[in-house]
DNA sequence: ACTATATTGTACGCATTCGTACTAATATTG
DNA sequence: CAATATTAGTACGAATGCGTACAATATAGT
């Protein structure tokens, strides 16, 4: 049983994905990290840090630092929540909006030339595949 | 043509696997870097930043740091080649080496469960898969 | 031989990333 | 209703990770 080659190509494919995507994302002025908040708050009306860090995958920890330096830079918001004193309602702000509408769909427009070289069916059968090993991973002790 | 859910998927499946691996990884009081650097040269007579860069994915600058604190651990000697006055011979201290053998078998048999409950034949399949997508983001200008 | 160019590794600054600990606020339970 | 547990976010230190600049060396082209 050697599953080594698996899981060389998977870091492998996915370096290769994410360093094709941020070399987009870095002629935006935004790391990977803030163009992942931005794009999840798009179209949005705000949400708190936890559901961004489900969104993003970025832990709290992380998050603060991320959203620390998008508030420098006057993209979004951090307002209390009424509902909930423990939690804060992050906004873009009409900056970030503007950014937001500028740049989303040109980096899917960046992207789809590969995924399209791949195919829907080629891509819908990796995905399930992924899929699959992902949730046995998730389910180890 | 929505791609977005494949990549999604990729890189969930990326950080699932990351996290489990690195679960382990941690018990030995060693990071993934570290744990990557000291599998690469296990059994080999030592080699090149270069060469452990292009084996790692760790581009020079973060290899620097990484092989520091390993020789500050004293896990690696850094000598000087005399074939290239440039270049640096990598090679694990007898430290090293017990460490390799003690842990490079007993991380591939923590991860061997998960990829047991994949299958060998979808295991395959979803490498050939992923080799493709990486095969086309390479090639993208 | 000489100069232009490429390669190897380090230095440095900035931005993540994670784990742990901590505070404040809210929920739950006995 | 008080004690406890859970949740949301921040603070902090250590370690990547990347891009750029740099010094030393090697190689090519002339």
């Amino acid at each position: 049983m050697d599953f080594l080659p698996l899981l060389r190509e998977l870091v492998r494919t996915y370096q290769a994905f994410d360093s094709y995507s941020s070399q987009h994302i870095r002629t935006l002025g935004l790391t990977t990290s803030q163009f992942d908040v931005i794009a999840t708050l798009g179209n949005t009306p705000g949400m708190s840090c936890r559901e961004i860090g489900e969104k993003t995958l970025m832990v709290k920890g992380t998050l603060t630092g991320v959203l620390e330096r998008l508030e420098k830079k006057k993209l979004i918001t951090r307002r209390e929540n009424p509902e909930d004193k423990r939690s804060v309602l992050v906004q873009l702000t009409p900056a970030g909006e503007a950014l937001f509408e500028r740049t989303f769909q040109a980096h899917l427009d960046f992207l789809a030339p590969a995924f399209k070289a791949l195919g829907q069916e080629k891509g819908d059968a990796l995905q399930a595949q992924l899929a699959e090993l992902r949730r046995i991973l998730e389910k180890m002790p």
